[in-house]
This record gives structure tokens, sequence and C-alpha cells, in this order.
DNA sequence: AAAATAGTGTCTGTCAGACATTATTTC
DNA sequence: GAAATAATGTCTGACAGACACTATTTT
């Protein structure tokens, strides 16, 4: 049924719905009158399907005939970050500590408002570089999904478009400063899914759905793309990446196998020489890379069933 | 930098968006002068990271201070659906011709408007009910993706959220009738892409865009889950869900090994006898079979690298 | 019997899993 | 030399690709 045509249903008949409807959105009891939808059955090929046509028609001339007249926003649309790094061997995401209710004292991702003259992938990347301080536009981000639950922010109806990104560890170091505003928390120590609230930090509105299914998203991703290499800064070594892998699924591939996939993946990663590392405590040296062009592994890295 | 920080920035200096502020949307002049951002320093570990604090305090406090004055909407937002079956040993994508401009006479697909108090999916699962005649709480269906640019539709910033439906032929063929509304179409007839416009049917606003993410997301799908038994009706042969990967993969599988992989996954198929069916043009009656709960292939079945 | 479709057997090459062994460095 | 880390060698089993062959039905 087209949102039109269920409209004027919900407001011919009793229900809850009805003081929210009557207290003024989009359609006025006038509009309504103007509304007309009709049904027809449509046949593709040997196929009958009843169809409501004209969909957008009504609502789109409804607004467009009432720009200037008072309306209240319908939607808020915002974008949410999922930024994830590595670090010391533990996947992390930046987790900001809110201030005010609702949900004061939460931690919460990183977010903001899509500007309305802003594509929606731009609203995504102007809040990394705000949230990272870096040029975002050499990192990985992607949409992740959107969260529309109209219950999901106590306040108003907030429709929020989750985007998953990955950053190297970022590489300067500064002793001291204050903690709380912000922070790469470990994912294994917030409260994610149903069991394991004790003792794990509980995140603000959905956001322990967001954070779990970027998570996986990650660990999936791991699998058929080049991506662990987002994680780490060039040059790197084979077991930096590896070490990636170990973070981000929990389990780290066979050292000898995963050298012979990396290596005999063209474009994965590309030779850059051999060098001394400062901090090198005792061992041989590991050969450096650079990050490859290409983005997808043939066949993929399968995790095993069993970690699954 | 936070969506308000960016605002009164933008505000601040010339640019060709500030035409667009002072004609007067979410924010006039005299809240921008209640706008305070700061930018804080913090630090996680070694990490020193400049991020804008309070992202979500001023855009709400306006939001919810102003909510009896006039505002017009910001957003208007929407569900699509690309709506696929196999007819004919073909892929296909259900969609409804435009009476309207703009895209008038183009094919576009299925969609309408999230009503206030709806979830998003709830949107898309009543869009998939009308628009099939069906009951929908048993068929497939996922979001696919946010299409968002502010110039996808020419009269106002109309963001979607697009969702992938599998349904199994339609199993009552009615003869005649208007077809003219709406069409399951081959997707290999439709202007997809860059250079393949000639002789194939334009769709309208960025549904190519769309029908291409869309397509894509169906083909991995049936590497590694079992939704190609979500395209046939029960009971169905060995050799019905091997033609829905050919008709989505444009080439089947191989006939044994298909075999071996399907009946050696436990819960992908459950047998269901052998019968003889009505249309046999000869040759040995296949196998029947019913779905099984499994959801996931592990490992998949991967597309030969060639066809990718 | 011929045609058509369903289903089986089996060989082979590739590759992941596993793990033992060698190489190169710092202390 | 001991410890630590990087890198290599190699055996094995699982399985995808390929394709020849058998089985059962309609006409």
């Amino acid at each position: 049924m087209l949102s039109a045509l269920a409209l004027v249903l919900n407001y011919s008949e009793p229900s809850r719905h009805q003081a929210r409807w009557e207290s003024g959105t989009f359609f006025s009891q006038d509009s309504q009158n103007e509304i007309k939808s009709t049904r027809r059955s449509i046949v593709n090929s040997d196929i009958k399907v009843p169809i409501a046509i004209n969909r957008y028609k009504i609502p789109y001339e409804l607004i467009m005939t009432r720009t200037n007249q008072t309306h209240q926003p319908q939607f808020a649309l915002t974008v949410d970050l999922a930024i994830f790094t590595v670090n010391y061997g533990k996947l992390c995401v930046l987790l900001i500590c809110r201030g005010e209710d609702p949900f004061s004292n939460y931690w919460a991702l990183p977010g903001g408002f899509v500007l309305p003259e802003e594509d929606v992938e731009d609203a995504a990347r102007r809040e990394l570089t705000e949230e990272t301080g870096l040029d975002a536009s050499e990192m990985h981000l992607e949409q992740l999904g959107t969260y529309g639950n109209p219950k999901r922010d106590p306040r108003m109806r907030v429709v929020s478009v989750a985007h998953v990104a990955l950053v190297a560890n970022l590489d300067r170091p500064v002793a001291g400063g204050d903690v709380s505003q912000a922070k790469f928390w470990p994912v294994d120590s917030l409260a994610l899914g149903r069991g394991d609230k004790a003792e794990r930090i509980p995140l603000a509105f959905d956001h322990d759905t967001i954070v779990t299914d970027a998570i996986e998203r990650v660990r999936s991703k791991l699998e058929y793309t080049t991506l662990a290499t987002a994680f780490v800064n060039e040059p790197f070594s084979l077991a930096d990446i590896r070490g990636v892998y170990e973070a981000v699924w929990g389990k780290a591939p066979d050292v000898a196998n995963f050298r012979r996939k990396v290596l005999s993946t063209k474009g994965f990663v590309l030779p850059a020489g051999k060098a001394g590392v400062p901090g090198n405590r005792g061992g041989r040296p590991a050969a450096l890379y650079l990050r490859g062009s290409a983005t997808h592994l043939h066949p993929p890295i399968l995790r095993s069933e069993i970690n699954t």
C-alpha cells in the first residue's frame, strides 16, 4: 500500500496514531481530501500482480505546493561513524562520551547531521576528517546501513546512516591530556549483544547494534578484501597485517599459509626492501611492504567454521 | 567538524552555498548566534586526536525549542525496492512505469514514503506486500543501502533507503490485462552502467545505480548463502535452483559439483520425495526438495574469477 | 528406439591446515 | 650461545573443476 493511501486509512479509523496525525505533520486534513489513490492489476508474462500506482505523485505534489506553509521537520538525518583501528593487538572503535541527556555520560559513536545540500557520503567523510584530524580522502570509508527505528532516539525521529571507517594507528603519540571525551575502546570491553553486560561499557542509543554490525562487517571484509592493510602504516611487515587478522578475528591465520596467500595474491602488497626497525628487541628483521592496488581476494581467506 | 559548527563557518564565509543558507532552512540567523562550539584535544593511550565535542547538542536543542515555529521539511525519506525474481531463465526486477514528471514514462523501482512513526524496515515490507500482493512476512528482504545524493531527485531532497527482495515465481498465471503499468523486466534489457544505453530501457532517477548495486548484491549472496531457494516455489528440483544460479550469474555451475555441494550442505534442502511433474516432456523425473533451515554456505560456492 | 532429463563415478590439480625446520637479528 | 622473530619446506586431506558414464522417463 502506498504511503499516501496508508495515511488516509490511518486517519479514517481510530488508532493510537490518530492524535499524532491530527497534531499536524506533512499532510493536513485538506491535503488528504486531495488524495486519490487507485489500485490496478498488472500483468507480466503470465503473472498477475496487484500494484499501487502513482506512489510518488501525491506526497511530492503536496510537499511542493506547501513549501511556504508551516511544517515540522519529519526526520532528522544523521551519519554515525564506526571508526576502527588496531591498537596493541586489539580491535578498537572510537567513541565519544556524551555530555548531556539522553544517555549523559554514555559512550556513543561520533556522528552528526547531514547538511541540507550535502551528499550522505560527503557528510560521513566530513565527520571522519573532524574526528580523526587526518586527511580522510585516502581512508577507507563505506556505508554500513541505515538505522531508522522510530524509538531509537527518545527525543525525535532520527534516521542515521551508519558508516564504517578503517584507520591506521595514528602516529603522533602525545603524552598526557584529557582522555575523558573521546577514546578508542577495545571492542571486547563494550557491552554488545545479549548476556555480556557485566563489567562492560554500555553504549548510547542503538549504537551497540550498530557496532555489532560494524564489527561483523569488518570481520567479513578481511576475508575477501585486502583491507587489512588499511589498519597499518606504511611500510609494514607481513607480521603486521597478520596481527590485524588476529586482532579482528580473535585468531591468527597460520604463519606460513598466510604468507603464501598474501605473496601469491598479485597486488596485495608491494615489496619495499628490508630495514632494521628501531624497536627491534632481537629477531630477524622483517621484509617491508607497501599497500598494493588489489582490493579483492580470489579466493578469500576464510575464517574457520568453528570460529564463526 | 560537527555539522552545527560547519554551518556557522559556512555562514560566515562567502561561498556558493551562502544564499541557500540564508534562504532559511533549519537554523535561522538567531539560532546560529546561540551556537557555541568548542574543539578539544583528546588522548587515547599514546594517541592524540582533535575532536569536536557536543556534536548532538546544538542541533537537537534548536529543533526541540522550535517545534512550534515554521520549518520546511529538510528531507523526504523513502524506501525503494528492487524486487527480483527468475522468469524463464532470466533474472528480472519489478519496475513501475511512471505517469508524471519528472521522468514521465520512464521505468522506476517501486517505493514510497516512510511514515512518521514507522520503522524503515517495516516501510519496506509494507511496500513489498503492496507490490507483490503476497504475504511478505515470509519473503527475503534486506537493506541494500541508502542513496542520498542531493541531486538525485530534481524536485527536492529525497533520501532513499534501497532494499532487495527475492520472490519466487508468482504462481497464478492470468491471461491478458494491462501490462503497461508494472512489469518484471529482465535485467539484461535495462540500460545500466556506462556504454550499453543503446536499445536498452533507461531508468528514472538514479535507479540504474541502485539496480546495478542490487544485482551485484544478489550475485554475491548466492555465493555464500542458500538464498537461491528463495527464487523457486516448493517443492523444487536441484535443476531448478541450479537454474537460478545460471540466471543470476549468467553461467551455471557444473551439474555434478553443484549437486555434491548442495546435498552435502546440511540444511540447504530437505528431501521431499519424487514425483512426476505434469509438464514433463521426457526425461527422468527429478527428486524434489523443500527449503532447509540453513542460511549460509561454508565454504561458499564461488563464481569463477573469469566470470567476475 | 530415440530423445530428454536426472543422477553417479572418478580423476586431477589446487590449496588450506598443520607443523617441522632454517635464517637472521639483538642481547 | 640464548632468545626472539622472520621465513621456508613439505606432507596431507579436502574439495572444486572437468567430464565420461549410467538411470529413468516420455514420445
